[in-house]
This record gives structure tokens, sequence and C-alpha cells, in this order.
DNA sequence: TAAACGTGGGG
DNA sequence: TCCCCACGTTT
């Protein structure tokens, strides 16, 4: 390492500091920064937080909770949704977007109750291995449900590190081993709770609040001004611009999947209900590709409808 | 590694 | 109406 990657890099024991500071901002803040109504944070049964952390990914919290309760109600338990059609699953999924995740979810748990049983398991390796879980989602499940010693870096985790901790972008396996090593000992869940709060509701992407900051006397970047660039733009973790939505192949397997949820989609409405009247091209290509990720099936009349 | 993948609310 | 925004994973 040479003397100025050394120099650059903030000493473990500020960086400890800073975690100690998030999980105590946590527990001492009074809710006023917080999101203690969020009706996940009351449970510990992995299955339901495998659930709201799928529902969660890519998706504003507030959308969440109706959703996470009518699935749950339906589903209380991994081998409940193994063992429904994947259609029962895109139907209580409804309004949530991003079908994949439904299928992928009802994927995981016929691996849960196959390979585990039934038992979402501790382990990262075993989570990572689930259709739909990824870094974040694993990392969240054994901190929240099991309050292992591990850190989560979603896109609000990720601003915190960025900007507060190092004052610099960071690539995914630095920002892990460094949120890693902020976990005060034995406090995994609350301080992953507490960071990610921070993110959402101080830390924001705009314009973040710094009076409000438990670190703020330690942040790289509020110290120094808050230089542009913003640290935190190609950050690890951090969201990035989408492609332009309205127009897309995506509205269109939005519209189809929205429709499919009501009944069959026969051969000739296709177009139409996929929003591409003029299009029928466009609109059977993207049908397969419903067919091919199986999130529809084709009857033998030729109709589309949910597996 | 870039691109695909949905939806609803707010300004 | 249009644009921006929001607690990732997969290929």
């Amino acid at each position: 390492m040479t003397a100025s990657a050394r120099t650059a890099v903030r000493p473990v024991r500020q960086t400890r500091a800073i975690g100690a500071a998030i999980e105590g901002w946590g527990r001492a803040d009074g809710g006023a920064t917080r999101r203690d109504d969020l009706p996940w944070r009351s449970t510990r049964d992995p299955w339901a937080v495998l659930v709201s952390e799928t529902l969660a990914q890519q998706t504003q919290l507030s959308r969440v909770v109706p959703a996470y309760h009518r699935f749950l109600a339906e589903f209380p338990t991994a081998s409940d949704c193994a063992a429904a059609p994947l259609g029962d699953i895109l139907r209580a999924w409804r309004g949530m977007g991003y079908n994949r995740r439904a299928r992928n979810l009802h994927l995981a748990a016929a691996a849960v109750v196959d390979r585990h049983d039934g038992q979402v398991p501790d382990d990262l390796d075993a989570l990572l291995a689930l259709p739909g879980i990824g870094p974040y989602t694993a990392r969240a499940i054994l901190a929240f449900a099991f309050d292992r010693d591990v850190g989560v870096v979603d896109t609000n985790a990720g601003r915190v590190l960025s900007r507060a901790v190092e004052g610099r972008s960071l690539r995914p396996a630095e920002a892990q081993a460094l949120v890693d090593a902020m976990v005060p000992s034995g406090r995994g869940w609350s301080f992953g709770q507490a960071l990610l709060d921070l993110g959402a509701l101080v830390c924001m992407s705009r314009t973040p609040v710094c009076g409000a900051c438990p670190v703020r006397r330690r942040c790289r970047w509020a110290v120094a001004g808050r230089p542009e660039p913003d640290p935190a733009k190609g950050s690890a973790g951090v969201s990035t611009v989408q492609a332009r939505f309205d127009g897309s192949d995506r509205q269109g397997r939005g519209r189809l999947v929205a429709a499919l949820r009501t009944g069959p989609v026969g051969p000739d409405e296709v177009a139409v209900t996929a929003g591409w009247p003029g299009d029928t091209d466009r609109a059977r290509r993207v049908a397969e590709g419903l067919v091919a990720e199986g999130l529809a099936v084709r009857d033998p009349a030729g109709a589309l409808r949910l597996p």
C-alpha cells in the first residue's frame, strides 16, 4: 500500500466510532427521524423479513406496507408460498411492479422448503444462493431476522458510507468491508435500522439535512463543505438513473401482467392490452418474454394466462 | 458491465 | 402534462 493510499483511509478506530454514533442515534433519537411505524420492525420472523426486504427492493416503503400485510396473511410461511401456484403470488403482488421479484420469491420459497426444511437459513452463502436474494437482501435478513453483526448496503447506506466515512466514492467490496467494521458488537439489528433511517431521512440524495445528523462533526464530506461532485454519485449501492419508462417494454409488460391478474388475454387482445394497438409484433415479442420468464403461460387456445 | 426490470406520488 | 424520485438483482 502506498503512503497516499494509507492516509486516504480513515483509521479503523474512527470508523468504529462513527458506527457507534449511528447506532446510538437510532436508539436515542426518539423516533423523530426514524421509521418505527413500519410493520416489519416488530418481527424477527425470518420469512417475514425475507418478504419485506424483497418487497422493498426498488420500491418506496409507503407502498410496501399494504402489500406486506396481504402477502403474509395469504402466505404466512415459506411452505405456504411454495405450495401455491405462481399466479396466486403474482395477484398478491399487485401494484408492486418488477414482477420477476414475485417469481423469484416463489422460487426462493421452494428452495427454502427443499434445501432448508422450510426454514430461512441464517448463512450468508445459503441466502445468496436463493433466487432474488442479492448482497443487500441476504445481509438484511442476517441483521434484521437473526441480529447478526453484518452491515447492510442499500442506496441509502451507500450514501452515508461514501459521504461520511470516506468522503469519496467506494467500490462494492470496499463499502461492505467498511460497514461490517462499523457494526457495534451484538448490535447488528439496531445499527442496520439506524443506518438505513439515517440515509433515507437525513443523509438524503439531493438535499441532506446535515444539521440533524449525528455524525456531522465526523463527516468528511460535511466537514469539507460538501464539495462537488457528491461522493455518493456512482458509489457502491447507490441507485443510478433508470431508462425512461414511458413507451418502454417494461410499460407494456406491466400492462399485460396487470390484465392477466384479472383473467386470460386472447391472442387478438395482446397488442391492445399491452398499449400498442398498432404494433402486434412488439406486443407478441414482449408476451413471449413473459412466457419465457415463467410469468405467463399460453393455454391450448393460444390465450395468455397466469401460471 | 451495461441494460433490463414497474409503479405511484409529488412538484 | 411531464419529470423526478424511490431501502436491488439478474444476465
